[in-house]
DNA sequence: GACCTAGGTTAGCGCTCGATAACCACGCGT
DNA sequence: ACGCGTGGTTATCGAGCGCTAACCTAGGTC
């Protein structure tokens, strides 16, 4: 429901523990991390974590939908704004957003992709239903800055996002560097799909 | 130790387990599955696991180090068989093995680098130093290919994975339409990074 | 035909986990 | 000055898990 940046406001306790959270799910696994590990890691012990979220699936379940909202809306927004500029520029600009946030944020797309098996039913069929919005957005961009057919470009567009996703794992090279491959990576891997 | 296919002896009881264990742990997680459904799945009940390994953690190390042994077998295989027609068609073989393997085995793929956090330490260690020896049949290869340094190609590689490996996530196109498709892009992505 | 071994069975132990209950302290509006 | 909501505490419960123990075959060997 809320956005992960709440404008100025100052980070609520539940995102606090959304993020620390994410953290330790992104180490050991959802069902690796208990919820006393949660306590002590954010200072405070076990079940305290009841007054926030109503179980811990529940609190996989927002973290999730954070994720998926952030990326959706971000997106969203990006390819509008250099849409005018044409179908590579928006393109580009989905691919800058997507590495910015594999970059910045690596605990959240590691878990976002390893974990969303764990989550509750109700809550994977909402991350299904932005992921699958997020993915449409991607495709109507490939298709018209490469010029593949649909299906085609919904393999593509899940690969890449493999391609970006990878960072978690790999030996990092610097920011900027490691961006700037990984945009080019992208980039060509795309129009390779035509 | 034993590597998946050995040759013409009909499956073991212990690879069987392994198979059916893969695809459980593919959709719910290492420690997603109990040691009763595995029972379940393999039609015996429960504890019957045990006559077979020590320990469900001894299970998942097996599973894990046999990935990488045939990953790494076979891909110094095909990629010495190839080396003679130079290192563009080196890298062709092994982007072509890895893809087979994405292909034909999703569920070791999505266990491998999903729940290799749930291994035990020294499983962990040794499948690691079996995937650095085919991160660095890689970085070899896309070198001599592309002329990258091999900071850029590490991180290169890294990326082709996450790209390949993505298919258990994709809607599939068939088969070998997606074989190529994949290729395509892994090849495109490779000559990016230079 | 006795005997071992490989591969199963069920019963049950001990521990950890998620979740709840009951209680407590601080800050704030009236 | 008081009441109450907010966010913490500890104790405890019940379930499920990994694992062991003890026992039971069938098949092959001497």
């Amino acid at each position: 429901m809320t956005a992960v940046n709440e404008s100025t406001s100052p980070p609520t306790r539940r995102q606090q523990i959304i993020q620390v959270a994410a953290e330790l799910f992104a180490e050991r696994g959802f069902h690796g991390v208990s919820i006393y590990d949660l306590g002590a890691a954010m200072g405070t012990s076990g079940p305290a974590l009841y007054k926030h979220f109503a179980s811990k699936d529940a609190l996989l379940g927002a973290m999730l939908v954070d994720i998926s909202e952030t990326l959706l809306a971000e997106g969203t927004a990006r390819a509008r704004a250099a849409r005018s500029d044409g179908p590579d520029a928006e393109l580009a600009a989905l691919i800058a957003w997507h590495v910015e946030f594999a970059l910045t944020r690596p605990a959240l797309i590691t878990v976002q992709f390893r974990d969303l098996a764990s989550a509750a039913e109700a809550d994977r069929r909402s991350v299904r239903r932005l992921q699958r919005r997020y993915v449409e957005l991607w495709v109507a961009a490939i298709t018209a800055a490469v010029g593949t057919d649909e299906p085609h470009a919904r393999s593509a567009a899940h690969a890449v996002f493999g391609l970006i996703n990878s960072t978690p794992h790999s030996a990092r090279l610097d920011g900027d560097d490691m961006a700037g491959l990984l945009r080019r990576m992208a980039v060509a891997a795309l129009h390779a799909a035509g």
